[in-house]
DNA sequence: AACCTTATTGCGAACCATTCGCAATAAGAA
DNA sequence: TTCTTATTGCGAATGGTTCGCAATAAGGTT
């Protein structure tokens, strides 16, 4: 999972450095969908001493380059990190149970094709709030 | 629209209030998605003494009773706000222009019952994030 | 119409996530 | 190894939003 971040870094003129390397793996290896302070968190188990403002810096740095993802589950909420993935899914979010769920299928198609044929939008992103 | 905002009031044991109504005013009246802070300006165009914490939490409470909706743009973007309507609308953030655009159409049905049969979901809302 | 209860307001201070400024550090090219 | 400059770490600043609390006023009651 290393290669992919230093690969991505070098070909866009950045540095390859001990805490970016430190977040992309908690990142990399969350199931959920982190906030910053929890990605900070857990980066401190790997080096106690993780700095906050750096692993915001490398969260957006690796959204910059494609690599990261940000949501927004809620007014409330803090923002939530994840490693990028495919386009085509949708993201649920479970109101009842506090969930974030990927659904990926031809509806996403569908809807896509649905906006760029009758009106003319490119989405770029789905996101779908849902209670149950 | 003053009525319905005291029917609601009246009908969930609130006070209609003078900082309600010119809130409610506000927001009924605007044809964008104002911030907080848009309706606080605007609300103190009516009353100079308008109040920033009692203009959020008139717009909390009319969130609670269903009159108004908070809607996220994005990360950075402060929250917005607009008067409640049906729920079978899109919401297109077109990150080119910075607006956003109501969606109405039976693909948002298509949508909600594909996931309501398929998978047991009831979608409340649904965000779409569009560029273009 | 005056009264009472208690929801609501207005104010400033507090909060929390996120960002900034800047000197110290270290990546990676030469 | 050296040199340049991107990156870090720290603490302070920011900005949206909420809170605590005394003062005010809505609206039911007499």
């Amino acid at each position: 999972m290393d290669e992919i971040l230093g690969v991505v870094l070098r070909e866009s003129g950045h540095r390859l450095t001990d805490p970016r390397r430190t977040v992309w793996r908690v990142l990399y290896t969350a199931a959920e969908h982190l906030t910053a302070e929890q990605v900070t968190e857990r980066a401190r188990a790997a080096d106690p001493g993780a700095n906050r403002a750096s692993v915001y810096r490398s969260l957006s740095l690796f959204a910059d380059l494609g690599l990261a993802r940000e949501l927004n589950l809620g007014a409330d909420q803090p923002t939530r990190w994840e490693t990028a993935h495919a386009d085509d899914q949708f993201h649920l979010v479970c109101e009842g149970c506090e969930q974030v769920v990927h659904h990926a299928g031809r509806l996403v198609e569908e809807v896509r094709s649905h906006l760029l044929r009758g009106h003319g939008f490119a989405a770029r992103r789905v996101e779908l709030h849902v209670s149950g």
